[in-house]
DNA sequence: AATCTATATTCCGTTATAGGTATATAAGAC
DNA sequence: GTCTTATATACCTATAACGGAATATAGATT
């Protein structure tokens, strides 16, 4: 059942943070990093794992590798994905992460596709 | 976070599938055998499960363990068990379920909590 | 008491998951 | 070409999950 592999991806910590953040729109690894304050590995191997699912999708830019919520999301993957920020509205750790992307890339549009001309170190 | 656990329970085809027959009301092990198709360890371990995290409450009736969702769920779990019912509706599998149910205790309200006074076998 | 019925639990084997360390790859800069 | 930067992958370990077989328990019946 294809509900089954969408609350796999949905039912880990660090894979609902990078989900909330996507929400705000495409970004790369290194920020992800940054926001979630976690190690590259880390964020790197959940976010195949979405990306083995189906639940996001990645594009090369020169040395950095944009992220973003698959363009063709299902029936389901939609409802689930808006639930969840249904939920993130009033969750202190969700809320947290969106509050450092802001500081990290307050002008996400204008500066490309992540903001990763001023990589985040 | 509270939403790793429920979307815990939900990552499972048969925990689904139990969740989904539970919105109808309260059930007994026997009839959740019948209605799944599933052998009895099977269908008791994964309550147990739900029940271990707060989704479901049990109660016993005689030599019947009556299952019903929580009667108090987070925020949270209100809104997914909302958006699961919306997927369920258009989900062949689910919808067998509910088909096989009514057939099997068409009468849920009048006969008692589950209507095992006619014990599904 | 013995027995039956419904359900739970224990044990076992298999597979999946998560996190960390180390290493590989791919593109850009030089 | 070498070097650096960003990211991915391999490998390892620990833990959790799933399913099935066998057994245990609790209540009902006799």
């Amino acid at each position: 059942m294809d509900l089954v592999k969408i609350y796999s991806c949905l039912c880990d910590r660090t894979r609902l943070r990078l989900l909330n953040v996507l929400a705000q729109g495409p970004l790369c690894v290194c920020h992800f990093q940054a926001v979630l304050g976690e190690p590259q590995v880390k964020i790197s191997k959940h976010l195949a794992y979405l990306r083995a699912r189906g639940l996001v999708v990645v594009e090369r830019s020169g040395n950095w590798m944009i992220y973003e919520l698959t363009p063709k999301p299902s029936r389901e993957l939609r409802a689930n994905l808006a639930c969840l920020q249904d939920c993130a509205r009033e969750n202190p750790v969700f809320q947290r992460d969106l509050a450092r992307l802001k500081k990290l890339a307050p002008k996400l549009a204008e500066s490309g596709p992540c903001g990763c001309a001023t990589p985040a170190k």
